[in-house]
DNA sequence: ATGACTGCAAACTGTTTGCAGTTAA
DNA sequence: TTAACTGCAAACAGTTTGCAGTCAT
């Protein structure tokens, strides 16, 4: 049952080619591209798609609550399918790797951090910086003690 | 008492007139300010700055550890001074509020990840996206099931 | 038939860079 | 003195938009 998104949930939009296109590359990658992988993988397919209805699409998408955007440390924005579950993002400041992980503290941490400043919740967003097993040794000047002066 | 980071930490960087007013300024506005927010404050000050030495300067600062990069759901980022305890956003999505918040939860997760996923964490980023007390109501139309087909 | 959608090129925003002049050390 | 720094303008990357033509409905 992996037609999750496919034209589904168009919600009164035309099913063109291109946002067929699109929405079957987004699925297939599972997670974490920008708009210029997708706008590349699509060209792959069909070479005379425009950057502009990749931006289109995604934004259109976003919007109806097909994707995520993501704000990773980067200067662009990164694009998931709408996961099943909540989850969050650990990335290695060495290679780069993005690691999907959840955790039932967000969930309690959400509730009580709501609670405590009164706010209601929509979502959340935890992004964990680091150095994966592979990368982690030899790094140990990056540092980040939090000192205060007085 | 509050002369933090006062050309303190410039670390043999040169202490020109531009990079104490600028320190001076992120300092006073406490957190939560972008580029360009930091440039027109200066140019209040001291009307020649121009937006590359804030750019280059703030660049600076991030590499020194004076201040923190922020990536909110916006466009273009956000600077705040490095704080003694590490502590997170909650973005309210109808008046675009930021409160500040820390949570023991935050630390025990970072750990727990980290282990699990034999990641090396240095730094935490977690951000929460809602409405506040005052924009709370009226705003139940919005919200962020997270349901999968089939 | 027709308005939503597309491709293209041009515009825009946030950020970076090359260069020549200035200034802290 | 001199290399680090600055201001300026021009370059860049990512993203958005106006327009004329195309295609799903």
């Amino acid at each position: 049952m992996t037609e999750a998104i496919g034209s589904r949930g168009l919600a009164g939009k035309r099913n063109t080619a291109q946002r067929r296109l699109l929405l079957d590359l987004i699925q297939q990658a599972g997670g974490h591209l920008d708009a210029d992988d997708l706008y590349r993988r699509a060209r792959e397919r069909e070479a005379g798609i425009s950057l502009s209805t990749v931006y289109r699409n995604l934004k259109l998408f976003k919007e109806l609550g097909l994707v995520h955007e993501r704000h990773f440390a980067e200067e662009h924005h990164h694009y998931e399918v709408r996961a099943r579950v909540e989850h969050h993002h650990l990335v290695c400041l060495a290679c780069g790797a993005v690691v999907d992980f959840v955790s039932p503290l967000a969930e309690r941490m959400k509730q009580q951090v709501g609670e405590d400043h009164d706010f209601l919740v929509t979502s959340t967003e935890i992004r964990m910086e680091g150095y994966c097993a592979a990368c982690g040794r030899g790094n140990e000047s990056d540092e980040v003690g939090a000192e205060g002066g007085s």
